[in-house]
DNA sequence: ATAGTATTGGCACAGAGTGTCGATGAGAAG
DNA sequence: CTTCTCATCGACACTCTGTGCCAATACTAT
């Protein structure tokens, strides 16, 4: 189901026990397969379980709901922003330095993008996930929030900080938006138009 | 339970038929008490079926989730934010016409700011809801969507359009967090001054 | 082989949400 | 007053998610 080698750095194999019957990565992608062909609210996890060859209870212990199957490793991706955001050169103006760091975080590789398409697709079109995925983002804006604190030294649950981290994720779940509905688009041209969209309607 | 006489306009009493046993605005009531009381997760439908005096199966026909309950009328909600949109005059540029329009939508009485406070509190801590509240989100940015693209003249579905929805909705959550952990501010100023800080941070 | 240990999965349970259908009760018609 | 009509109610059974518990399994080290 999947050929890759345990990528260097993540946990080593274990040394003892039962070895595990299969990975995160492996149940993550024949669960959204699963969504993307029937619908996510027509799959149930004993589906899911039952094609990966598992029992529904250790599908479980791999992920704690169905709904965060579709998210994949959310961390990673957090880890992700954070280090575009520290890339940012201390000169460059917030508005830049936003806006660069959530355009590289939203960059891809060409082969990553169609199985991208097919995730955002269904996390962004199934209202299940659209609601649960808030819980995801939150965490998403915390990180944004973070940054803009330290750079202005305000407290990082200050109004300001909070603000600008619901809206660099509102840029950004726009520029999602309008990239799902035409193939053609570039998703970072749509974020980086975004950002001055709203610096054009804002100062005017 | 509620010495409220119907408003007018409202659906008139039934003429034919057993009447009904309570109003969505009761139910509403005793469930929101009992969230506040013993948490959201703690109480079961059942329990304020029991509350209210009514069977389990009654209450799915007053609400259609129990998440849905503590936003009570949020169709009233949206009509009351198409209303301050459209009140805005053609001449006031589109950043005013937002920021005034928002704040305004969020403007209540004083007696029923206590009541605001506590079902914004069950709303935005506990995670269930955080999460479920994103699909009424939608509906709301979509109102603004649809005022923006009408005012710039361009599709209702628009990238511009969408993305300030996003934005007045990120900037009215964020003055909601804010407000929530300290008494003693006032909304409407928060709301505004969160325009007003990301104007500064993106035209800089 | 045996001991130790991590993983697995079966079972039972709580709770949300839904379809079905008979019971209830209030106004309307006679 | 009696009967009819019909919206509302509530009991029952069912599916599915998520969780606690615990014994079976399978791998490593000694």
């Amino acid at each position: 189901m999947q050929a890759v080698a345990a990528a260097p750095g993540k946990s080593p194999p274990r040394r003892v026990g039962r070895a595990r019957l299969t990975t995160a990565d492996s149940l993550g992608r024949t669960g959204l397969d699963l969504f993307i062909k029937y619908g996510f609210d027509h799959v149930t996890v004993e589906d899911i379980a039952e094609a990966e060859g598992i029992g529904r209870r250790t599908f479980f212990r791999y992920f704690s709901s169905k709904n965060d199957l579709p998210w994949g490793d959310f961390d990673g991706l957090l880890l992700r922003m954070r280090s575009r955001l520290a890339q940012a050169p201390a000169e460059t103006p917030l508005f830049d330095a936003l806006r660069e760091s959530v355009v590289d975080f939203n960059r891809f590789p060409h082969d990553e993008v169609p199985f991208l398409r097919q995730r955002m697709t269904v996390l962004l079109t199934t209202p299940t996930l659209v609601a649960h995925s808030a819980l995801r983002y939150q965490a998403w804006r915390r990180v944004v929030a973070e940054f803009v604190a330290e750079r202005l030294g305000v407290a990082r649950d200050s109004h300001m900080a909070i603000t600008l981290g619901q809206v660099c994720l509102g840029i950004s779940l726009s520029a999602y938006e309008e990239w799902l509905v035409d193939d053609s688009l570039v998703l970072a041209d749509l974020i980086s138009g975004g950002f001055h969209d709203v610096r054009a309607v804002f100062a005017y």
